[in-house]
DNA sequence: GTCACAATTGGAAGCGTTTTCAATTCGGCG
DNA sequence: CGCCGAATTGAAAACGCTTCCAATTGTGAC
């Protein structure tokens, strides 16, 4: 393994010169970085991050914690994060959480303490102010996607408004009968998104005066199966059926239309769906929905995240909205004129 | 920031012996050891990485590189390769290469390389012998998954093996018009597993005395989205139609029975599908699957990771296949009697 | 009560960079 | 041609640990 000094002999200069010629910083002469280049390119030597670090306090490393890399909404936002991170040659430790709240405690007060990452990026994490208070005791920017972090920058979607506005959207052509599926219990604990959306759709029944019926509030927990095994239970039941379903993601979304399409329910004749995310899938279905750009968010994420850190300005705390985008398909249309079939379709 | 030398002074023992009551290391008496973690507990004192690192060479943090973590398959096996890392104290640094070639090449050669890194996992790539020797030149064992890579240990599923279990599956069933849907080109290139699986399915069709129709070898994506696509190509043809579908990942599976029932075809009355991993979704869908227990492959090639560098012992490269399980649900079934119904089913 | 040997402990030399500080070189101007 | 400030350069001191080596302490057997 070839050291800096194994450069430095090579290329006829000291190692600080050479340092200072790889790392772009200090001012050095042209024709010195050049031979540093190609000194290190001839023995295809790469600075060793650990001295460097030790060294300037850096670490070209992100953090980034995540409930579950599994899950739709997650894997995107990484895949957006590890994009421009890679762009900007930051390496990307990943702590994914899913294993529950040992999991979670152990990552945020053994692992993210040890100095290693520059930044964290958490996911949909409920943080306490306390740990994030560790966090930027340390010296640790933080930022926060769709969750709400006491004192650190987030970036969010307008959680409320667009659930407002799907459900307006449902309420405008004409529907009265809507059910909302949301996330259950478990999922309120981390990342209160679920809850935030739910208000949203109060508030816009409220304002369209429509009644809330609480057996029309159904829960499930963001997969698509788990959403098909609720919807099952709500289409199915022998009481009145709603002519329209505004579910939080768009799995839960898309399982729904597949329990619909199990008891003969056309979407939209019979049933309008719409969803929130913009997922892949929802083309296959024709899912009218609000588009969130999973990977935009971890990149604007990483773009804040840098700027802070290289201008070495604190910034302060920002909070961000993230736009988003209706995208009308055809889960979503008039409702039946003759009100909802009967469960047993004429299949 | 407290620094050993503050836990030393604190705990009334020296450096060294902090050092080692800390990293559980080397003979050090229980009362020191104790003294030394409660004067570290009571400072909030962590461990430097980068200088544990530094000395010692070892860096607890293993490089994970993957095509893309939004995909099934991959973000299964991160999860697994997270879990079992995370128990074990390392970190894990998520190089996600799905930009394409170019970030393939830099991530290589610039991340891999600069020795931050213990080891590397490296999931469904097919890595040049050139650059597998590049990593172990530089002492970083590699455990492929999914992926032939010449020189390095690897854990595999039996791809061939499996995919003509599930052909005879369709063929024991009385099937005889069978069609397989495997990866496109773009697939082949970085990892051949559709190949391998395609040459299983032509292997059993063949010593069945069945003939395999090219124009009943589709290919797709990977995606349910993109399968789906396909799917309707197959079955919307005019001409004839297959009674069962061998796909080549469950996703495409399923996409496949979306296809279908679009069609008004009845899955598996008039259609039988059959696919491999063990996806989620699979039991919405009834499918008949072989399961491939990605997390659990994840976790494996973690612990084989683990035991070859703390052994210290280089151990070669080993080939390891992984078991995999047949489920058989309610996607397959015998081909109906009167051959398949015309494309606009009596829906 | 000794002695040999093993278990513990502390001192200090790295690990491979970055960066400060002072020294040196360079270019331009009077 | 000489002088001054700016641009470069090099020496050496961190950075915060691990670990070798030697010194010290403890243990059991005789």
């Amino acid at each position: 393994m070839p050291g800096i000094k194994d450069v430095a002999e090579r290329a006829g200069l000291s190692i600080a010169t050479v340092s200072r010629a790889l790392s772009g910083k200090g001012n050095v002469s042209p024709r010195s970085r050049e031979r540093a280049q190609a000194a290190a390119a001839e023995l295809g030597f790469v600075l060793s991050y650990h001295a460097s670090s030790l060294a300037s306090g850096r670490n070209h490393n992100v953090g980034v914690v995540v409930p579950s890399v599994h899950r739709w909404f997650f894997s995107s936002v990484v895949e957006g994060v590890s994009a421009t991170l890679l762009d900007a040659g930051y390496d990307l430790t990943l702590y994914n959480v899913s294993e529950g709240p040992d999991r979670r405690h152990s990552v945020l007060n053994d692992f993210l303490l040890r100095k290693r990452v520059d930044a964290v990026i958490a996911v949909s994490l409920e943080l306490s102010e306390a740990e994030i208070q560790q966090l930027l005791a340390i010296h640790r920017p933080i930022v926060g996607i769709g969750g709400p972090l006491p004192g650190a920058s987030t970036i969010r979607i307008n959680d409320s408004g667009i659930a407002e506005a799907a459900t307006n959207h449902l309420i405008r052509l004409g529907h009265s009968r809507i059910a909302h599926m949301t996330g259950d219990a478990s999922y309120q604990q981390d990342f209160r998104l679920p809850g935030t959306r739910q208000g949203g759709f109060e508030k816009a029944m409220a304002a369209a005066g429509l009644q809330v019926r609480p057996e029309w509030q159904v829960t499930a927990d963001f997969t698509i199966q788990g959403a098909y095994a609720s919807a099952r239970q709500l289409l199915g039941g022998s009481s009145e059926r709603p002519t329209a379903v505004f579910a939080a993601s768009d799995e839960m979304a898309i399982g729904t239309i597949l329990a619909a399409r199990d008891f003969g329910l056309r979407v939209p004749h019979d049933l309008s769906v719409i969803g929130i995310d913009g997922h892949e899938l929802g083309e296959v279905f024709g899912l009218t929905t609000i588009d969130q750009d999973a990977r935009g968010q971890g990149a604007l994420a990483v773009r804040l995240l840098l700027a802070g850190l290289e201008d070495a300005a604190d910034g302060g705390a920002t909070d961000t909205e993230f736009p988003t985008k209706f995208v009308v398909r055809s889960s979503t249309a008039v409702p039946p004129v003759d009100g909802p079939r009967p469960a047993d379709g004429s299949r």
